[in-house]
DNA sequence: CTTAGGG
DNA sequence: CCCTAAG
């Protein structure tokens, strides 16, 4: 339809007015804007209006651009990289910016003309009627900015002169009237208040796909592409919020908390509090809590934990020589780490005292009536401790065992229906326990423990280092069934590695896919300075994950297209060999 | 219980 | 790794 004049020349003004950047902009922008209104009552309002308004289309370029000798200025530098990237879009027509030099009076444009202003900037035709829309569009595609919130529109060299006094209020009924009388018409007016606001129909997805990117904010955009999915903020995160607020006593987030509903995101960065409670300064928080009715002020520190109680903490119980005590294995990685003033972690909920010798330490309970010590973030407050990964998911689960340590604790606890569990016990517990609890049992496999190490005082929790056989495993079902199906890999290719959970499977494969895309590039850099502890993982694999990844990114994406033909899937559903 | 993601 | 929200 619309030709345009010589490409390089048009590339040429563009690279010229807009940076690389803005041209990707503009780019997304076509793909966006891609659509053709099918109201029905559209083709009759665009008949009707080339009846009645016949030469306004013509009076365009003369009336309102400025088109002394712009095209001659861009020729120069035609040349620009980017030229290629931009043109390879087959889109029906270019951006002809030749038009568009000089000082645009949106305001004044009508219909018609918006749409000529349109196509001249975002080389495709559209046939939303919306003035305000059009009129947004184009200043966006001009101004190469997102925020075009003015109800004026003028535009001078690239930027939008903003002129408050004009209200342009409502362009469905008002500014039609003003520019087209047949606006009066009762059936135009219907197939326009018929026409949605935001119609835009992307119906030519397929055309330019690459475009198909969203170019941020905007309230035409409820394109329901392929995201990912989201997540509604965690509990823990919120609990994280407002356990933040107290500490900053003054007031400075003080409506953090209340708002904490709807500006979560917003507010991630400056959740980090400083909550590094200095031992000496010995800062206390209160917060008041309902404990079995009362309330109470309690002792408690940011981070606690609300929520349900640790389902695994009953495994806590079980093994419970008297009875009410209960022994747990606890080998906390204590190591100068408890201090005893709460501090922040997330185990503060545990509060360790030396009582005994460091291999009997004995938890005394505060409670004599208690109900039921319902303990919490035991898991959490254990967790670290390093037990010996045996079989299983029990590994998972914290385990409790009348260990060799013989660790006895004895709770001397508060009824606390909040779940609030505090156990003293020993800054003494060291090394020596925690070695011997790595070294006495489990273990069987290549690997140990991976001591939280001592030095640096980095503590690591039990990890198992991947081995490389494990890492092929992994690669290898992943090509057999796909990324995602992890519990199928796990199940198929990890029968006899109890560890490795499919969530395991997943992260590493997530680790995978990280190091191979970021490697490739320039393969230097990573083999000379990683050596340190971690294995390398051989490029080759890497290649591997990436030649995965890349398929799957293809094949996964065309979703309902006939079951992933292509791939080698072996039937998953096998039944695994009877013993179980 | 499994997946997907964030931490 | 751990944790949790979604299915």
């Amino acid at each position: 339809m619309h030709v345009v004049a010589d490409p390089g020349q048009t590339v040429g003004c563009i690279s010229n007015e807009e940076s690389s950047s803005g041209i990707a902009q503009l780019e997304s922008l076509k793909g966006l804007l891609q659509s053709r209104n099918k109201e029905a009552g559209s083709d009759k309002l665009n008949a009707r209006l080339e009846e009645t308004v016949p030469s306004l289309a013509p009076s365009l370029s003369e009336s309102h651009f400025n088109q002394s000798g712009s095209a001659g200025e861009c020729s120069h530098s035609s040349d620009n990289p980017v030229a290629g990237g931009s043109t390879p879009s087959a889109v029906t027509t270019k951006p002809d910016f030749s038009k568009l030099k000089g000082e645009i009076c949106l305001d004044n444009l009508s219909i018609k003309e918006l749409h000529e202003t349109f196509k001249a900037t975002f080389g495709r035709e559209t046939t939303v009627k919306d003035k305000q829309w059009l009129k947004r569009r184009i200043s966006m595609g001009l101004t190469n900015s997102c925020d075009v919130s003015v109800t004026s529109f003028i535009i001078k060299d690239n930027k939008l002169v903003k002129k408050e006094n004009e209200e342009i209020s409502n362009c469905m009924d008002g500014s039609y009237a003003e520019d087209q009388p047949i606006g009066n018409h009762k059936d135009l007016l219907t197939s326009l208040n018929q026409l949605d606001y935001h119609q835009v129909v992307p119906e030519k997805r397929v055309e330019n796909p690459s475009l198909d990117d969203n170019s941020g904010s905007d309230d035409h955009q409820t394109e329901q592409r392929a995201a990912k999915r989201v997540r509604k903020p965690t509990k823990r995160y919120i609990e994280e919020l407002s356990e933040v607020e107290p500490k900053e006593s003054n007031g400075r987030l003080m409506n953090l908390a209340k708002n904490s509903g709807h500006g979560l995101i917003s507010l991630k960065s400056h959740v980090r509090p400083v909550r590094n409670v200095i031992l000496g300064g010995r800062t206390v928080v209160t917060r008041l809590d309902s404990l079995g009715g009362y309330g109470i002020q309690v002792p408690c520190v940011s981070r606690v934990r609300r929520s349900r109680p640790r389902k695994n903490f009953m495994a806590l119980l079980k093994f419970n020589p008297s009875g009410m005590g209960t022994e747990a294995m606890l080998v906390k990685k204590v190591h100068g780490d408890h201090s005893f003033p709460p501090d922040d972690e997330k185990e503060s909920r545990v509060f360790l005292k030396a009582n005994s010798t460091p291999e009997h330490v004995h938890h005394q309970k505060f409670n004599p009536s208690g109900t039921g010590t319902e303990a919490t973030s035991i898991k959490k407050a254990f967790g670290d401790h390093s037990f010996p990964p045996d079989d299983g998911k029990e590994s998972r689960v914290l385990k409790v065992s009348s260990t060799p340590e013989h660790v006895h604790h004895q709770f001397i606890g508060v009824p606390e229906k909040d779940k609030q569990f505090s156990v003293m016990s020993a800054i003494g517990l060291g090394h020596n326990m925690e070695l011997k609890c790595m070294n006495s049992s489990g273990d069987s496999d290549d690997n140990v423990v991976t001591v939280p190490t001592p030095k640096g005082g980095i503590r690591r929790k039990h990890h198992r280092a991947w081995t490389l056989s494990e890492v092929m495993k992994l690669v290898e079902g992943v090509s057999s069934y796909g990324a995602g199906r992890w519990s199928e890999i796990k199940r198929l290719e990890f029968a006899s590695y109890s560890y490795r959970t499919s969530v395991d499977l997943k992260d590493k494969w997530r680790n995978l896919l990280k190091a191979s895309l970021a490697q490739t590039p320039q393969d230097n850099g990573m083999n000379s300075r990683k050596n340190t502890g971690a294995m390398p993982i051989p490029a080759p694999i890497l290649l591997k994950v990436r030649e995965l990844a890349e398929m799957q990114a293809q094949v996964l994406p065309n979703l309902s297209s006939t079951k992933i033909a292509g791939s080698p899937r072996k039937n998953v559903h096998e039944k695994q060999t009877g013993f179980l």
